[in-house]
DNA sequence: GAGTCATTCGTTG
DNA sequence: CAACGAATGACTC
């Protein structure tokens, strides 16, 4: 059973177009949340895994931030890699281009 | 009902 | 700039 909160994350996150990424704050002021970890909590299930891109979602500091439930080792490296698949490339952890940030509104 | 979490901001050194 | 602590909101057991 989904809650309206974990689709209003999905929802977002979906919104996001390709060669572009989001952050866990965005999405969740975007939803009305005024925490990020709840959006995480969210993405961490993604049962819409293929339809959800949970890969673009990042920290809001440019960190990577997490991936299949770990925030670093082989989860965070496939997730710089699908992102790098979109044009978005990762430095020292850290986004490369801020730009690349898709921002609502 | 208690524990856990893929975060974020503020203070201190 | 870097490290630590406190706060927030929701999902899982």
């Amino acid at each position: 059973m989904l809650t309206d909160f974990q689709i209003r994350v999905y929802e977002a996150v979906s919104q996001v177009p390709k060669g572009r990424v989001s952050t866990y704050k965005i999405i969740a002021g975007y939803i009305g949340c005024g925490s990020s970890r709840a959006v995480g909590q969210a993405l961490r299930k993604n049962p819409f895994a293929p339809e959800v891109p949970c890969h673009r979602v990042i920290a809001s500091d440019l960190s990577i931030g997490g991936f299949k439930g770990g925030k670093e080792g082989a989860a965070v490296a496939g997730k710089q890699k699908l992102l790098a698949d979109e044009d978005v490339y990762f430095v020292d952890g850290r986004l490369k281009e801020k730009g690349r940030i898709y921002k609502p509104g």
